[in-house]
RNA sequence: GGGCGCGUAGCUCAGUGGGAGAGCGCUGCCUUCACACGGCAGAGGCCGCAGGUUCGAAACCUGCCGCGCCCA
């Protein structure tokens, strides 16, 4: 049994540590059921899935991110939302089965060696072992996921819904096995999709050689054959042909002859297509349909011929004559060698390229010609395509939408098989003629010649067709036509966030497969955060050794400090720089907001949050305080719409320090300290009202520290009674400008008094006593004792006019002018320079506003108010100017 | 090659037409009874460059330079 009693208020420590509480209270949230959802739960359903972690994964900074989720979630819950967010991982196909390969390696095993059936349980015993440790360190950040939904993207309601999805779209013919050009990882030794696939900058050679023409023998003087280019020459063993741009004058006489493949006993035409660029290279371009897809392109425009020449294990091929059974890259440069001996070899210059890698090895990608399983997007991409330019679904920020749109129309079918075991086995089946039976269950009989020899593919499926199910098998669809009542209350989903860097990879084919099935979108807004860097700005990299560990932060600062240091840095779309500094100094701003509680505490002699006393009996401080916070909630409530956690973390931040603490409290001091019972008991309700409307507004943001320090503040048991399920704070009183112009009015003579201290070496310590002359006086003398204790003042008096003494010193503030007496107080040489550095100021600024003035066209055109502000600017610096000029010359009569 | 974004204080970033802001860092003073993980005060910016629009530009337009990302 935990105990979630606070400590009592006199054991609080003077700091906060945040070890033990959160890990208590996580306890506390979690067991008392409060993440859990139900849907007949009342309010206004709001559901989000948490994009599935790898089951591989280690907590990384980017998870982190997930933090924006949960703060919509718990905003979500406090606003009276039916609110649910679903945890889960994805089975990660080649990333997992990697990892378990490896650990196999290290006892000299390989996957063969067990076999696939062997092999699959010896994954599955891994996963059941590591798997869920990510998501024991999600719990570490206090994510208020539905743990009671807990989904897996191989688990078997979710592997059912994969086969019911695969045979569906083959059955209406969107799903079709292809013998086509794919990418294959030859380290991986599988197809991949395109966006698997990284375009890498690189340093290669340029080789440009000749094809000698047919009927001439290579060597001889004039044009003996077509020069080409590229970077590949080993490919040149299957190229079928040559193709040159029509309208290239230069080549017009050669489209149709033929040249002489040198070392294959081949013939190659020399054809036209506009898709040749005459610009590059010499304008003739070989033509490799089955190891290029571009040339596989033209091969179909042309009905030519696709050779392959690299296996699988990108070694040569018996197609490749006398370089059978070299390494790809070997290859290249015997058939450099080769040409060169052969007279055909023209030049090799260095050459920046692009060239395609695995972005899981690294491992240069190899076009090879495959029979693969294939899913035709073109009509679940159009209507993903007519949802977003409708703004079913919303993406934000609003300029990521034209990626979506551009991305969805330039599609490519989809290759979803995969040649590894750990995965969805493709439901399909083969009998000995080849014939092609797709069924949902293990067939008796091939369909189509009764045979009942069948063999299973032995492909899986792309990972990616599994989670693209995510956002409606968590909430128990399994097949076409299921409604489930979580379906009906949280499909669509409410917002899907994650990284820009995966819209193309999952977002868009949830989108996609969505409406495709459920003839709805997914989810109504896109919400793309952007991604975490390091302090300087630079991506995280393991290779840069600049990869930062959030367990680490968690451990030496808190979950709160990390999740406050990247929410003060996420703002819409942009990526997140994070440094151990921000989030030492979040940490800082908790031990304020800690201590803040722990006067309160101290002081608040049993009151606990209630009423906001009368009007009438409110101070200037807690009317001012109680404006500042309508503006502060107000402003948090705005950050909500576009979720701005930056201007919302920003907006708490400064209401919390530079407003409550330094100012409510040291003006609410002065009465809990005084001997008005009256006036200490409006303060402290008053200090009690906000202090927990400001707890449940910085909750979802941090939500451990806040929910510890509100049991404290309101004697909450915790269980059911949480901060978590709080209502939100709504305006409690109208922002007052009179107010915060007369408390400013107070704050602006304390802190010129300050500043005429701290200038002129005056010890906080020495008290002094003011003579003030002000057009406030009323209400300064309404408030002497507020002024005295901010200012640290040993009295104050009040006079019509301020008569200029020699002896003493001037300090004027924006309602009026104070008079202090310097004997004995101040460095007066010191004084004088300051004052005069501040008339030059003075005058510049005033240089600038009489050059406006002058100006004909400003005060003309410019609107009224604008003209007039610069009129009273004027005034106030001739004013200025000329109290500094008095001051300079009563300090020269002390000289 | 195409597209997008960025360039503001030493660093990381806010700021979308009317006198430059934050956090951290820096300087000085202060161990005053919530907090030294603190308080008070301060220094520090041709807002990338050049044109243009405007009475007025960090912001809007054009060009250039530099950096980053995505796609081909």
């Amino acid at each position: 049994m935990t105990d979630t009693r606070p400590t009592p208020v006199d054991d609080l420590p003077t700091a906060y540590d945040p070890a033990g509480v959160e890990q208590r209270l996580y306890a506390d949230w979690e067991s008392s059921g409060l993440f859990h959802a139900e849907p007949d739960d009342p309010g206004e359903p709001f559901a989000i899935v948490l994009p599935p972690p790898n089951v591989t994964g280690a907590l990384h900074v980017g998870h982190a991110l997930y933090i924006t989720e949960d703060a919509m979630v718990r905003h979500a819950r406090m606003t009276g939302h039916n609110a649910v967010w679903v945890p889960g991982m994805d089975h990660a196909g080649i990333s997992t089965q990697t990892v378990v390969e490896r650990e196999l390696a290290t006892e000299g095993l390989t996957r063969h060696d067990l076999g696939r059936d062997a092999f699959i349980e010896r994954v599955w015993a891994w996963v059941e072992e590591y798997g869920g440790q990510i998501l024991n360190q999600l719990r570490r950040l206090g994510f208020s996921l539905d743990w009671e939904r807990e989904a897996f993207t191989f688990d078997e309601p979710r592997s059912r819904a994969v086969t019911e999805v695969f045979v569906t779209l083959h059955e209406q013919g969107l799903l079709y096995r292809g013998n086509r050009l794919i990418s294959w990882c030859p380290q991986c030794m599988t197809a991949l999709s395109d966006i698997e696939v990284d375009h890498v900058e690189t340093a290669g050679t340029l080789t440009r050689f000749v094809y000698p023409w047919v009927d001439q023998e290579p060597g001889r003087d004039g044009v003996t054959g077509i020069a080409v280019a590229t970077t590949r020459p080993e490919t040149m063993l299957g190229d079928t042909a040559i193709a040159v741009h029509p309208d290239d004058e230069r080549y017009a006489s050669v489209v149709g002859r033929t040249v002489r493949h040198p070392f294959l006993d081949r013939t190659i035409p020399v054809i036209a297509d506009d898709w040749v660029d005459p610009e590059f290279g010499s304008g003739a371009v070989k033509i490799t349909p089955a190891h290029d897809p571009n040339d596989f392109a033209m091969a179909e425009r042309h009905d030519l011929p696709a050779i392959s020449v690299i296996d699988p294990d990108a070694t040569m091929n018996g197609e490749a004559g006398r370089f059978a059974g070299m390494d790809r890259f070997d290859a290249r440069e015997a058939v450099v060698t080769a040409l060169d001996e052969s007279g055909l070899l023209l030049d090799r210059e260095d050459y920046t390229h692009q060239v395609g890698t695995c972005s899981r090895t690294g491992d240069v990608v190899e076009p090879l010609l495959s029979d693969q399983w294939f899913l035709e997007v073109r009509p679940l991409a159009d209507k993903a395509l007519a949802a977003v330019e409708a703004g079913d679904t919303r993406v934000l920020p609003p300029r990521l939408q034209k990626f979506f749109v551009e991305w969805l129309e330039n599609l490519h079918d989809w290759c979803v098989s995969r040649q590894i075991w750990w995965g969805h086995r493709i439901p399909a089946w083969y009998c000995g003629d080849d014939h092609v039976t797709v069924a949902r269950d293990t067939p008796d009989a091939c369909r189509e010649c009764g045979s009942t020899d069948l063999r299973q593919d032995d492909d899986v499926l792309d990972t990616w067709f599994s989670s693209q199910l995510w956002p409606f098998t968590v909430f128990g669809w399994e097949k076409p036509g299921d409604v489930t009542p979580e379906l009906q209350t949280w499909y669509p989903n409410s917002v899907l966030e994650t990284g820009y860097d995966i819209n193309t990879f999952w977002v868009s084919r949830m989108l996609q497969i969505g409406l495709w099935f459920l003839d709805d979108v997914p989810f109504t807004t896109i919400w793309n955060h952007g991604l975490v860097r390091d302090g300087q700005g630079k991506k995280m990299s393991k290779s840069f050794g600049n990869v930062i560990d959030p367990l680490e932060f968690i451990e030496s600062h808190g979950a709160d400090a990390l999740r406050l240091a990247l929410f003060q840095h996420c703002s819409p779309g942009t990526d997140v720089p994070l440094s151990p500094d921000w989030v030492e100094g979040a940490r800082r701003f908790l031990n304020k907001l800690f201590n803040t509680i722990r006067f309160a505490l101290l002081n608040l002699d049993g009151t606990t949050p209630g009423e906001l006393p009368d009007d009438a009996e409110l101070g200037l401080a807690d009317r001012w305080i109680l404006s500042r916070l309508e503006v502060a909630r107000a402003a948090v409530d705005d950050a909500y719409g576009p979720w701005d956690w930056a201007r919302m973390s920003t907006a708490l931040y400064h209401f919390t320090w530079d407003e409550l603490a330094d100012w409510y409290l040291e003006a609410a001091k002065v009465v809990l300290y005084g001997d008005d019972e009256d006036a200490k008991s409006t303060t402290r309700a008053v200090l009690a009202r906000v202090l927990d409307d400001l707890l449940r507004l910085w909750h979802p943001l941090i939500p451990f520290v806040t929910e510890e320090l509100w049991r404290h503040l309101t004697g909450a048991t915790g269980g059911r009674d949480s901060l978590m399920v709080q209502e939100w704070p709504s305006a409690r009183t109208t922002v007052d400008p009179d107010v915060e112009a007369e408390f400013a009015v107070v704050v602006d003579l304390v802190t010129e008094v300050r500043r005429f201290r701290s200038l002129n070496d005056v010890a906080p310590s020495r008290r002094f006593p003011l003579v003030v002359s002000s057009t406030r006086a009323d209400l300064l003398s309404d408030h002497v004792d507020l002024v005295t204790a901010l200012a640290g003042l040993e009295s104050i008096s009040f006079v019509e006019e301020i008569t200029e003494r020699p002896g003493t010193s001037t300090i004027v503030f924006g309602a009026g002018e104070a008079q202090v007496e310097l004997a004995g107080l101040i460095d007066v040489a010191a004084e004088r320079a300051r004052l005069e550095r501040e008339l030059d100021t003075a005058r510049g600024l005033l240089e600038r506003s009489r050059a406006k003035l002058a100006n004909e066209q400003f005060v003309a055109r410019a609107p009224a108010d604008v003209v007039a502000a610069e009129r009273d600017r004027e005034a106030s610096q001739e004013r200025s100017i000329a109290e500094l000029r008095r001051q300079v010359d009563a300090l020269d009569e002390l000289l």
